[in-house]
DNA sequence: AAAATATACATGTTTAAACATATATTTAAA
DNA sequence: TTTAAATATATGTTTAAACATGTATATTTT
């Protein structure tokens, strides 16, 4: 039997923002979840860029792609986001500028707008999975195991 | 001996975003970092709001009282920030005008500038402390041992 | 059915973020 | 020592976020 041994470097917290002292351990835990958030963003920003898009509107896009051939109105569209904040209609506005997304009326309620993914936009997700699946595993440098372990803490940090 | 038993509600990240199918569960994780520092951000909003400052606003003051009464320069804030492209120039104009900082030219390096908390920061910061501390422990609704696994975890993911 | 209320979305306006560029000063190189 | 490169910060400009308000349609109440 062969012995293997991963030798990682990364950087803490305390580290990454020069701060040893916390109020308390849920406050250093807080500053981190913003400050990988960040750290996040801004890798997805430079992965994007070549594509036209932003991670907001890659976001709206792979909604999209999940009802696919549905179509979904702009309130749907707004709970299942990352940001409940967003300004969807003019999120909207720029992916259809991009023709990534087509929009109509909703026929039975007319207030409402029948928004769906165009090929176009069906074409770009497509491009873009593989490098999507190799940028994330490089984003999240965690085993399937601790990944869900992170998870399930996030989702029970929000009590 | 008694026993307590503690039953604790929380939505999971696929109730918040109505979504179950992930590409993998590296994914979901990264999904749930971003969601998560929206949810804590939106908190934040509204908890400061009355203050009259912003969560970045708040961060700024806290990296200075932390140094207090030393004072520091803008890039060294910018070091310790946690959004590492925060327009720190004109965030310290908007705590300059609300009398809550204070800067001047550092006399060793005429480029550079000298910033500390003001008085008024700091009584602000006082005034704060214990809301913050009840805030935060609402915010993380996690047992110090949980806390710090999950804060590990966020330092191990961006290796 | 009429009036009141709620909902889906659009749009106007104010504010701040993002990005590039400019200026002064300091440090390093030729 | 003059020039070149780097650094600290300020500022101009473009873009988007935040917040309020408007408009049309739907739903609920009386």
């Amino acid at each position: 039997m062969q012995r293997h041994v991963a030798i990682a470097f990364f950087m803490s917290i305390e580290e990454e923002i020069k701060q040893t002292n916390f109020r308390n351990v849920q406050q250093k835990t807080i500053l981190n979840i913003l400050f990988t958030s960040n750290w996040i963003q801004n890798k997805q920003k430079e992965f994007f860029e070549p594509f036209g898009i932003t991670g907001q509107q890659y976001n709206i896009l792979r909604i999209l792609r999940g009802q696919y051939p549905n179509q979904i109105s702009g309130a749907e569209i707004k709970n299942r986001m990352l940001d409940k904040n967003s300004d969807v209609s003019r999120l909207l506005d720029r992916l259809i500028g991009k023709k990534l997304v087509v929009k109509s009326q909703c026929p039975k309620d007319k207030r409402a707008s029948d928004i769906s993914i165009s090929e176009t936009g069906l074409e770009l997700l497509q491009k873009l999975d593989g490098a999507i699946d190799l940028q994330e595993s490089q984003l999240m440098a965690l085993s399937p195991e601790e990944a869900s372990a992170l998870s399930s803490l996030l989702d029970k940090s929000r009590g």
